[in-house]
DNA sequence: ATCGATGCAAACGATTTGCAAACGT
DNA sequence: ACGTTTGCAAATCGTTTGCATCGAT
């Protein structure tokens, strides 16, 4: 029952070392890329790299402000086909909280993991709970299903912001 | 850990008492009308009695559809208003199951539950497991945070679409 | 050269809202 | 009468797409 912290609002998260982390990622993608014959290209690096080297779960809003600050032109159009190459790719996987918008998160390189969401200040942490797996899966062929994926989202209110 | 199956489109559904339900569920409606100095009418009569007959979970496209059989001039701003006072008065739940648009449920006497979604034919099962609530906590406080709510769905292929 | 990538604006689908007319109290 | 409800059309919001151009192979 790992659970680690990875919210960019919490006072918790640390930084990975992105450059290496970086480049270890982008060869899949480069792979992906020369299997569809696909280009690489400036903008593209450049969201990519955004995209990798940010803490975790960053919206389209966010992540465009960050890639406009190397490059004011690129396009909201662009970003969001960026991230859905990405997610076709595998390297990113797109969470939808019930916020409205869809919030992207690096996938590669991390084992399945559920999330828990603070109501107030927006921090997102990750769990996995193999007992919880189990019993899903038990309901599911209880009911006769045959379980194919889930959607498990705890909210509350984090520590930080019980404190005020 | 109870398990309800009331799918519109599982063979397994099974009608209740529709006349009766609906009468108990809309006093407390009247109740929240009147205290909000809402008035009745014809349409909103029309777009409950139909919300409340219903096997369960539908979309606004297939409540109106069922709503304009009776008065094919009610229009989707007014199902979506009278919903949205559904929801506030605690007669419905909206749930949003990532298929884009928002499905109903009756909520007026049920206990909490979560659900189990066919991929292929659409069929939604409640279920309840206790284990899992409790597990749910653990994980909260684990983590530091107070459960407020949870969202937990649970996506596969039903039995009788297995059998194809 | 050829085909993909990009910016822009228009298109989209679900839901909401402004407004004037019809209705319930 | 007064405030609410309704239908319609227009507005929003997040996201996608058509198109002409620019860039990568």
């Amino acid at each position: 029952m790992a659970s680690g912290v990875t919210g960019t609002r919490a006072g918790t998260s640390r930084k990975r070392d992105r450059g290496e982390l970086r480049d270890e990622l982008k060869e899949p993608l480069r792979a992906f890329l020369k299997e569809k014959h696909l280009h690489e290209s400036k903008v593209r690096d450049l969201i990519v790299d955004t995209f990798l080297g940010m803490e975790d779960h960053m919206g389209l809003e966010a992540l465009l402000g960050e890639v406009r600050r190397k490059n004011a032109s690129v396009s909201p159009a662009t970003v969001y086909r960026t991230m859905r190459l990405l997610v076709e790719a595998g390297l990113a996987h797109a969470r939808d909280f019930g916020s409205g918008s869809t919030v992207y998160e690096v996938a590669a390189g991390k084992a399945h993991h559920d999330h828990l969401v603070c109501e107030r200040c927006g921090v997102v942490v990750e769990f996995v709970d193999e007992e919880i797996e189990d019993l899903q899966e038990k309901v599911a062929s209880k009911n006769g299903f045959e379980l194919r994926r889930h959607r498990h989202e705890l909210f509350g209110i984090c520590e930080s912001c019980r404190a005020r």
